[in-house]
RNA sequence: GCGAAAGUGGUGAAAUGGCAGACACGCUGGAUUUAGGAUCCAGUGGGAGUAAUCCCGUGGGGGUUCAAGUCCCCCCUUUCGCACCA
């Protein structure tokens, strides 16, 4: 028989929404735990990802609880987004509609698995009075000069037709759709991420991130100390600007690198008499494929330019070369080449016979450019550097940058690799920037008393590939809000990582119609306490969100200065090897496991099979063996309610020593399980302890013989478990709670205190080793002293036979574990 | 190439430097049952032995220690991240 399941979460899913168990309510006299999964894209279905991934969120939420935190758990829909968009195009429909049918659906299956979420707070962003708040954030960015235009070269999808953030690529091809992603000029809004560079290389503020993510992030910033060198070109009064952490090798440069894209060069391809030679070579360089930059048989190549600039520190003439390993986009896009001292350089010199200045000297003062095999890289002694000779090159660099500084040649610099997040998208469903154009006026922000510009509804999505909002005739065409002469709607959207990057935020106060949301709220529930979603978003949601964070403080909206204090990256769920996925048919459908088994059951399986931070391997046959466990808990304490009833209130005593072991694992278990879930979040563990502690109990048979005291132990063993399982399968934990003649919810009863007198043991088994082997064991009291245990160690009846003709060298004894001998 | 994490039974996995394999799946045998994807009992790393017990065993090799899956060094494999960052 099995036992209900159905019925049961049906009542107690009901139950929860009637006392309004998850509603958030601001209590400043309750300590606050909020605990977020990051929200699901609005795709129409719960897949096990998900359910992973809130199942551990629930645990966590429910944790707290019970320990008395006022919790808070809620729960929306990241909807906009290119999916939306093509699957509209597709089926001809509208994006909003099919959006909200999905949202309609995804709920009902949220309701099935029963997780603690207030849903009075839900937040999708496609709708009007979310994405406001994302255009009223801009214009405050705006303001606050965060808000940028710029004209260049972006990364461009040609399946998606839109421009991508650096992040999006991925090998040359697009994040989403793996298409190639080409360059293409156009002009778009930026971000400016980079004013808070310094600040999001500083991880002081979270507590139990995982050291990967952070970095991830870090090298993601890439964050570089060094100086500014301006070289005057000859016959010209332009200046190449080169970045160089190396300052004290300045005066080893012997040539200029720089890419085919500076701007420089671009120029000169220009000029009427460019030699035939550096065009192809530009040309050829610009049109291949940047990700055959990174293989490893890329080689160095270039062209001499034909031009030369001077070496601001000596006044040495060099060559410019155009070559192909200069990144334009990092640092000045414009290298000094100091071929003694990095390796590239070094290579690149002697293919084309340029010349090598040694300026560094090892300890030995022996290097000589006829015996050099590679660059020296190491530190040393500054040589052929005029006042700087003979200073170590580490404190040279300090020297340098001053010297050069008050000559006007150079500075101090910092770089880093990040660049501010392009957030313009040339595609309809997302939000629409709050900008008119006007001819006389330039660009113009909607006035606040005008947000939302709502997206148009009545409008043909996928007509053509390009943007619909650019036919939106009627939408499009709008007054100046400064002169009220006639003007046009920018068409562009966002990226939709400007919607994640502050839904928790708004999650706290998502009805406010005045204010994205209160700052008194911001100042209770925020930061976050446990965030919980994929690695994957590690350098993109994760980095935006805490950039966005902190300008909501410095616009004086919130103040703590990250939004996510803990962080959980969960694994992925995996069936014969590969992640789910419907190309490789191994999906496992979260409802149709819920309907065959219940939600209890599910869940359990997830945090049992591995650790939260670990994939977790589908096993249907696993996930009968939570089916059973929870049916032994059934009809465990079905089989024993009266006993348990009746001895409900009969404490247990100290003083009395039957069913020892047995009380001996409830205290056990208790003390396992909430260490556990607290100090590691290793669920599967904490489970396997109340599986374990259910074997003990069930392994006492004809209870009805019991006396009254090991009835008390014995109701005491079968009362903890539903009270420990409730984390994990919490509608079970609800019937038999009140099963067990309990009125209150069991969150309410609080958590179970473990007692550590009932720990102690009055005998202690020791394991005897001799020479690192077990060979034997003794059981003696607690208390016997140190000597006492050595003496009566060597007198084990195996031990004697490994000691006997042999001189005990030294015994080690470990308290209430082990004696180590010797011989 | 650089960096990080990981490598333990047939499987998912446990083990503050202290009895390796908890817990679960699977499998084997048994009980009960008209039947079982039900329940209960016993067994289950490999090898030797009737048994007590012994030998081997945490990717490979060395080392530290009374004691190493765990700490240190070298190597191999896998996964992830970064990849000309000047």
């Amino acid at each position: 028989m099995e036992y209900p399941f159905e019925q049961i979460e049906r009542k107690w899913q009901k139950k929860w929404q009637e006392v309004n168990l998850w509603q958030a309510k601001m209590n400043p006299e309750k300590k606050k735990y909020y605990v977020l999964s990051m929200f699901p894209y609005s795709s129409g279905a719960l897949h096990m990802g998900h359910v992973s991934n809130y199942s551990i969120a629930d645990a966590i939420t429910r944790y707290f609880l019970m320990k008395g935190y006022n919790v808070f758990q809620p729960m929306g829909y990241d909807s906009f987004g290119l999916p939306a968009e093509n699957f509209a195009i597709q089926n001809n429909t509208h994006p909003q509609l099919a959006t909200e049918d999905n949202i309609k659906t995804m709920r009902k299956q949220f309701d099935n698995v029963g997780f603690g979420l207030d849903w009075s707070n839900e937040i999708s962003t496609s709708r009007p009075d979310y994405y406001k708040w994302n255009q009223w954030l801009f214009k405050r960015f705006y303001e606050k000069g965060l808000v940028i235009k710029k004209k260049a070269h972006f990364n461009w999808c040609t399946d998606c037709q839109t421009v991508l953030a650096n992040e999006q690529v991925l090998e040359g091809n697009c994040w989403r759709c793996d298409e190639k992603v080409v360059l293409k000029e156009m002009e778009q809004w930026f971000l400016k991420i980079t004013d808070y560079a310094e600040e999001l290389l500083d991880f002081s503020n979270v507590s139990c991130w995982p050291e990967r993510v952070i970095t991830m992030q870090k090298n993601w910033i890439w964050k570089s100390e060094g100086s500014k060198i301006y070289f005057k070109l000859i016959d010209s009064d332009k200046k190449i600007t080169v970045f160089t952490t190396r300052p004290d090798t300045i005066f080893g440069c012997t040539y200029l690198a720089l890419p085919p894209e500076h701007p420089i060069v671009i120029n000169w391809l220009k000029e009427s008499n460019v030699d035939q030679k550096v065009k192809s070579f530009c040309e050829k360089t610009i049109n291949s494929d940047s990700s055959l930059r990174t293989t490893d048989d890329f080689t160095k190549e270039g062209v001499f330019s034909g031009k030369y600039c001077i070496n601001p520190v000596n006044g040495d003439k060099i060559p410019i070369w155009i070559t192909n390993y200069v990144l334009v986009e990092y640092g000045t896009g414009a290298v000094m080449a100091v071929p003694a001292h990095d390796q590239r350089d070094f290579e690149f010199a002697k293919k084309h016979d340029l010349h090598i200045k040694i300026v560094i000297q090892n300890q030995e003062r022996d290097l000589t450019v006829d015996k050099m095999k590679e660059a020296y890289l190491e530190s040393g002694f500054l040589t052929h550097s005029d006042a700087f000779n003979d200073m170590d090159s580490i404190s040279s660099m300090k020297a340098i940058n001053s010297w050069m500084e008050e000559q006007g040649i150079g500075n101090k610099a910092v770089t880093y690799k990040l660049k501010d997040w392009g957030i313009s998208r040339q595609r309809y469903w997302g939000t629409p920037i709050p900008i008119i154009h006007c001819n006389k006026c330039g660009s113009v922000l909607v006035p606040d008393e005008d947000l939302p510009v709502e997206l148009p509804v009545d409008i043909e999505v996928g007509k053509t590939r390009q943007n619909p909002l650019l036919s939106a005739e009627e939408w499009l065409n709008v007054k100046c809000p400064k002169c009220r002469g006639n003007a046009r709607r920018e068409t562009d959207t966002m990226d939709t990582f400007v919607d994640s990057s502050w839904y928790y935020a708004r999650f706290i106060d998502s009805h406010n119609k005045q204010k994205p949301f209160s700052k008194e709220k911001a100042d209770y529930w925020l930061p976050v306490d446990q965030y919980i979603g994929g690695i994957e978003h590690a350098c993109m949601h994760l980095m935006y969100a805490r950039f966005i964070h902190k300008v909501l403080r410095d616009l004086n909206l919130l103040s703590s200065n990250e939004p996510f204090k803990r962080l959980l990256t969960q694994g992925m769920v995996i069936k014969d090897g590969a992640k789910m996925s419907k190309s490789k048919g191994n999906v496992v459908e979260p409802l149709y496991m819920i309907d065959r088994y219940g939600a209890d059951t599910v869940r359990v399986f997830m945090l049992f099979a591995s650790p939260p931070d670990k994939d977790v391997e589908w096993n249907d046959e696993g996930v009968m063996g939570a089916f059973r466990f929870l049916n032994r808990v059934w009809r465990l304490i079905n089989n024993n309610v009266d006993i348990i009833k009746k001895n409900a209130n009969n404490t247990v005593k100290e003083s009395f020593d039957v069913l020892n072991d047995l009380r001996y694992s409830t205290h056990l278990t208790i003390k396992k399980v909430y260490e556990d879930i607290e100090n590691r979040m290793h669920f599967n563990t904490a489970i396997a302890s109340i599986m374990e502690h259910l074997n003990n109990v069930t392994a006492i048979k004809n209870v009805n013989l019991l006396t009254k005291q090991e009835q008390a132990v014995f109701a005491e063993a079968c009362l903890v478990i539903p009270r420990l399982l409730y984390p994990f399968a919490p509608h079970i934990a609800e019937e038999l709670w009140q099963l067990t003649g309990h009125k209150d919810l069991i969150h309410e009863a609080g958590v179970l205190q473990y007692r550590a007198d009932f720990l102690k043991k009055d005998e202690i088994t020791y394991v005897i080793q001799i020479k690192g082997k077990v060979r034997g064991k003794m059981t003696i009291p607690v208390d016997t002293t140190e000597d006492e245990i050595r003496r009566q160690a060597l007198k084990v009846d195996n031990v004697e036979k490994y000691i006997q003709n042999k001189t005990v060298k030294k015994i080690v004894v470990v308290k209430n574990k082990l004696v180590s001998i010797v011989v």
